[in-house]
DNA sequence: ATCAATGTATTAGTTGACTAGAACACTGTC
DNA sequence: GACAGTGTTCTAGTCAACTAATACATTGAT
């Protein structure tokens, strides 16, 4: 038997961080991409195989593959598996994580420094997210 | 008899808009003081008058009311009423506002340009927000 | 056709945010 | 002290997000 068809991730799950797991998987399966470790044509983890690995129920997983999916960075096939999209640009998108987390902290650091709380922030940032989400 | 020892507010509830009620009288609060049209030592509407005006559980008033105690924008005393703290600078509050809307906006703008979706800003955001809390 | 491996769909339980109902405690006036 | 007006607290209901349990559908090899 092959010893895994699929790149195996060393997932890491914070259970106590209060992000959602879906959500974490989803982070590491876009920064694997970023370092390299996965790239297109590349088989994940299957869904019962990763639900075991973490200790997960397998709905956990696919709700993270098919967030993925939507966003076309996954692309899965019933019966077959699950696999990195070919459209994916696997080398600049660490640049690109790199530079949104960059601008996210400008402004925390912008705004703590023009004396707002983070919470004010927050407020603002979700008021511009739900103005945007109720439109179409 | 006085006809209302405390300014009224035009207060105007979404009860669509899925913003919670307690963050939108906090919000017109919050830009009362910024128009000017509540200074330090105003009275705010008791919480059962307002909970009255908006059709609304006093609960819902008092929490609004508790959050802006917090941020030391109001001060309530038992058995008295609730009152705009003295700490409240007014004038500069409008244009803080301002330029905390913009800083946010420029961000997503930003962003946007750049190729990110909401979503992809929401998340490393929220991180960051996490992250914060999570220390103390 | 059968079977094992895969993803899919349906349903339900858990949790936290939000709101509500009702009883309680404090203040000032009479 | 009684009372009306004020904020406070305790308890519970509602809803959406998240996770889980289970059964179903598809694929490819035998």
């Amino acid at each position: 038997m092959s010893p895994a068809p699929f790149s195996s991730i060393p997932f890491r799950l914070d259970m106590q961080s209060g992000v959602p797991v879906y959500r974490q998987i989803m982070d590491q399966i876009h920064g694997a991409i970023a370092a390299g470790a996965l790239r297109a044509g590349d088989q994940l983890p299957t869904v019962r195989q990763l639900s075991v690995d973490l200790s997960v129920n397998p709905n956990t997983v696919v709700r993270a593959y098919r967030e993925l999916e939507i966003r076309g960075v996954l692309t899965t096939q019933q019966g077959i598996g699950t696999f990195i999209s070919s459209k994916t640009v696997a080398p600049d998108e660490a640049e690109r994580q790199r530079k949104l987390t960059q601008m996210v902290g400008e402004l925390m650091a912008k705004a703590g420094a023009a004396g707002y709380t983070a919470e004010e922030v927050a407020t603002r940032f979700l008021e511009f997210m739900s103005e945007q989400r109720r439109k179409p």
